[in-house]
DNA sequence: CTCATGTCAGCCGCACTGAGATCT
DNA sequence: CAGATCTCAGTGGGGCTGACATGA
């Protein structure tokens, strides 16, 4: 996995395209960390936040399914946003023990302070990448992740 | 970074790459623990094992910035790995401080374990992709890793 | 009762920083 | 002296499983 270039030839080992996805995340993590930590954020809250302004209201279950982690530790995530004011939390009226998770002001604020450093990190990885090829990355790895998120040998 | 598609005229968010990398680097590292915990490996020490592989004979400070991360953290690899018989450290003859490692027959055995079932997920990860595509993806992973670990703001 | 949800508790892999010793 | 290397500590974020109470 850690062959300077695919070789066609050698159908034993792997691709290496697993250890170029965990070094990649692994370096990006780090500009990302940079990124939030100026306004206090963590990149697994900026994460989470993200998803809330994308998908609304959602429950700690809900929040614990797309983002592909136990309850337990998104609950962690939403206890540490709800003490900052990021996020408010209200019981669903249609079910006494849901409780409906959304943004605050304050918590669009805060990813607003992000959204351009983010932005601009992500230029930097494909810096001589047309739109249309950042495009069809973006495929790619989107239906990358669809495929190992089947439930599956 | 959550947006479902890019949205081009929108340049105040992020374009959805970081998110993307982050999640399937998640469900990725999910995968390859499968993959590996039946031989007692994990997926860090699957990844050092791989680049001494690879590399040959490293420092442990050369492990470190291979790996991009800090030398206290590659040596806390390397004596987990050492008391498992998977690699061998021998002094340097030409340096009295440094000290050279390298994988053993032990460690080529236990990276073959594993191996097959890693290049298992990579395929499945891109089931509709040509060997043409893929090797353009690589080479695209490939130079957003560089891209980011260069020095800069 | 069964199932889903929320939540408290403990645990642990793994990366970090700090400090110190040794060798060139 | 500086500089690189190795290594022993301590720290901490962030994920996990277990256990339990509650509501549909």
């Amino acid at each position: 996995m850690v062959e300077h270039a695919p070789n066609p030839s050698d159908d034993t080992k792997p691709l290496g395209l697993a250890y170029l996805v965990g070094r990649l995340d692994h370096v990006l993590g780090k500009r990302l960390r940079d990124c939030c930590a100026p306004a206090g954020v963590t990149v697994p809250q900026y994460t989470a936040l993200s998803v809330f302004r994308a998908q609304g209201a959602l429950s700690n279950a809900q929040l614990a399914t797309r983002t592909m982690v136990s309850p337990q530790s998104a609950n962690e995530m939403v206890k540490q946003m709800e003490g900052k004011g990021w996020i408010e939390r209200s019981p669903d009226p249609s079910h006494g023990r849901i409780i409906q998770i959304q943004l605050t002001q304050a918590g669009h604020a805060i990813l607003g302070q992000c959204d351009g450093k983010v932005r601009e990190v992500e230029l930097r990885m494909f810096p001589d990448m047309t739109p249309e090829e950042r495009t069809q990355l973006y495929v790619s790895l989107r239906s990358a992740v669809r495929a190992l998120s089947l439930e599956g040998i």
